[in-house]
DNA sequence: AGATCATATTGACACTTTTCGATTTGGCGC
DNA sequence: GCGCCAAATCGAAAAGTGTCAATATGATCT
């Protein structure tokens, strides 16, 4: 249960297209705060705003410089939550759907 | 950008704990509305909700049979999320971190 | 030390989302 | 046709989200 609270954090923080976008600037590489902002009609403070939300969930790793904040994305939250992706959408033995639950005809008990 | 617009109404989708394991529970097979509702502390009327949103970004796709209603995932769209996914997270050439930006000297130009 | 620049934080607002109970719709069996 | 069952829709309340301007923080430069 505290697997899906981790990783639906991770889809919520891309539930945003401009959170998607941040992230596929961020594929190439490393960059600074400032020039992910040059990129988007949004203020500074939203932007900063967004930055938190892609650390806070792991996918996106801040590193202080100076002045400046470089971001770049974690390669390890972002294998972590393919495989999660992977594995709820894909069959596997003892899957809820396969007990025999009662009380619901219309799960073919009784056709 | 149309495209960010479309995966990101999944992510969306995703990033709700019920939604993942409703996803989860489905990733073996069809299960009628009733069966999942079983397993949920959510009224009735939450739940048919849920699975608009599911449908809606076509993760999901509803089949009605008489006063029933199964659901099952989607394959294809799961399949186009993946590798959207892996797109938005993976190096790719021309990307824009990779372009010259001027006006920030935060990222490189002049140390 | 004071000015300036890059970010982060705060507070406020509009908008969206989650949730429920109540109602509606449509199928099935008597 | 009538009542029952499964599911969808409606309306409302509470919580959460995205956004901005204003302010705070903290580093660098003169």
């Amino acid at each position: 249960m505290e697997k899906y609270l981790e990783y639906t954090k991770v889809f919520k923080a891309l539930g945003d297209p401009k959170r998607a976008m941040i992230v596929d600037m961020l594929s190439c590489g490393e960059l600074c705060a400032c020039m992910i902002l040059e990129k988007f009609e949004m203020s500074q403070s939203t932007l900063s705003h967004h930055m938190k939300i892609l650390c806070e969930c792991g996918l996106v790793k801040g590193r202080e410089e100076g002045k400046w904040t470089y971001y770049s994305l974690d390669a390890d939250a972002i294998s972590k939550t393919k495989q999660f992706f992977c594995n709820i959408t894909s069959d596997k033995e003892n899957c809820i759907c396969k007990e025999n639950i009662n009380g619901c005809r219309g799960c073919g008990e009784n056709e």
